[in-house]
DNA sequence: GTGAAAGCGCTAACAT
DNA sequence: ATGTTAGCGCTTTCAC
């Protein structure tokens, strides 16, 4: 570090600046912020001296002076190294950066209450909309700040008693056509693989799934039914087991991309692998030629981000809920037939 | 949205929660933040009247009145839809939450310039630390601000023209033993992909794998070594052509995730794959049977964040650097032998 | 145990 | 074109 002493204290002020070009307090201000009636000469005297000191705008007396309101959005989602939520982040940051607004994220851990003090965190800090991937079930807790005009918008799971902006995945379209896809390659005996079933998107993709059953009058897929699937070992345990049932089941549908994790974990170095179908996209399912139920995370959070940029430029009127619509993306392994 | 009208305005500020409960601001004060010489009776009306009220503290104001400097930690990194970014961010943002700190993120798009105007609307923010991972080249403009108390972190690229706190990568140990990993295998004809050789870790990979090349008295890799790769369509390109080659190496080293993707899209369905070895390690590459230069992102964040939260605490001395070391994941690409 | 007054650093409103 | 005054919502003296 350059041992520079004197200036380590404290930051100068715009007093300071403004006493060092010898003009008055709004002057300076003017002159920095470019606003018009100062002259030229002025002008310049001040940014002299303001980088003869290092000054730097303090914005949080500006954000307060201005109405407490800042350049602030808030995120709380899960781990960001799932790269769901990563993908969805990155989607919203890229959004508002053209906004000039900034993206603060924290990890709800899956925790209802975590998530809450969370919110609470990024509300006391005055963020001008808040974005939330829940994983609590009960979020009335926010119907105040609704009504404060913090606005909020809520992704991947709608928000529970409670109204406001959502952006959802089309959960049953896209398992439905999952199943379709499977009944289609002659496949009767298919497992589902979920996730835990309180949760909104999977109980999407569950009942999807067992309509497309339905409309096809085949039920040789229930004693394959395998819910409260959380992780990915739990996931490679679950789909090892399926496999050495008697008869054991010749495709199967994973709701998630951890879920998907570990059925390929348990599939590897089968020679005859069953047919398989993830939820989720992701990196190198084309290489290992896997058959998803892929959707546009990045757009998600885009939409997101634009809801929430739509509300703090004054947009009233009734919460609104755009669904991201999925497509089977055939790679192979959901295409093999039954064996 | 619930029809609040009447609130939906403004909130109330700490005066009329005072007001309200019939006790002066300061009281008010005292009481929401649990502060002593409070009566009990006092207390519970002055909450009373908060809850009422819909009040929440202005964490802005509380900023400005305390010395002008907030609870949040910036990160100015590449995109967080790669996973090494977004890992390395999960590890930083579980960190600060420990502290009651939040992390603020922005992509710098690989652009310096953007990266620069980042880096000031963080500092114009006032937050207490700055961790980046640096894509500009010139970081001497921080200077003034390190000896003014907001400490930085460089992760995964030290500083230029800067001393400050590093976390970087062991890139040519890791390298070094990708190439002698291939050297053992019996290969001799190795090719080397490589990313912007104008990038540090970039050059301690290249530099790396060269030294171990030199070790064992090996020149049969130098038509081999493509730099200058930058994408995943490149990657896949650049080893396509590679293995056109007459003659072909047979053996592969990547130096980063996103080449070593584009390598695994060239080889698909190849017969008799060259062996690979990638820098970074990722998801599936268990399944793909990948070995891959491991190393820990998520530890990386980690002690991106002590080295930061130590500064915020006071902690004075010369920058630090913090390597963290890699080992060679085997997963059968990089033990094939050559053919 | 409680309150009055001052002020953090800035900008808005109103002079001049 | 420039300056003066007030005040954002809170915490910090210091007094009672």
């Amino acid at each position: 570090m350059p041992a520079d002493d004197a200036s380590a204290a404290r930051r100068p002020t715009l007093t300071e600046v403004a006493a060092l070009a010898g003009v008055s307090l709004k002057t300076a201000s003017r002159a920095l912020n470019r606003e018009p009636n100062v002259a030229p000469s002025t002008g310049a005297r001040v940014r002299d001296a303001a980088d003869l000191l290092g000054y730097r705008l303090n914005g949080i007396a500006r954000e307060l002076r201005r109405g407490a309101t800042s350049a602030l959005v808030g995120l709380v989602s899960g781990d960001l190294a799932n790269p769901f939520y990563s993908a969805v982040a990155s989607g919203i940051e890229r959004e508002l950066r053209q906004h000039g607004l900034l993206l603060i994220t924290a990890n709800n851990d899956e925790d209802a209450d975590l998530e809450r003090n969370l919110v609470e965190a990024f509300l006391e800090r005055r963020v001008r909309a808040l974005l939330v991937i829940p994983s609590g079930n009960d979020h009335e807790y926010l119907s105040v700040e609704g009504s404060r005009g913090v606005p909020f918008v809520f992704l991947d799971r709608p928000p529970d008693r409670l109204a406001a902006d959502c952006v959802l995945i089309d959960n049953a379209g896209g398992a439905q056509s999952a199943g379709e896809h499977l009944l289609a390659a002659g496949h009767r005996r298919i497992a589902m693989v979920a996730d835990l079933a309180r949760m909104a998107p999977q109980r999407g993709r569950i009942d999807g799934f067992v309509r497309a059953m339905r409309a096809a009058g085949n039920d040789a897929w229930e004693p394959y039914l395998r819910t409260e699937v959380h992780d990915v070992r739990h996931a490679e345990r679950t789909v090892k087991e399926l496999l050495s049932l008697e008869p054991a089941p010749t495709a199967i549908f994973t709701t998630n991309n951890r879920l998907t994790t570990g059925a390929l974990r348990a599939m590897r170095g089968l020679a005859e692998p069953p047919a398989l179908i993830g939820f989720d996209d992701f990196d190198l399912a084309d290489v290992l030629g896997t058959t998803v139920v892929a959707h546009d995370m990045s757009a998600m959070g885009r939409e997101a981000a634009r809801l929430a940029q739509e509300r703090i430029n004054g947009h009233t009127g009734p919460a609104r809920t755009i669904v991201i619509s999925t497509s089977i993306t055939a790679r192979g392994s959901g295409e093999r037939p039954p064996r």
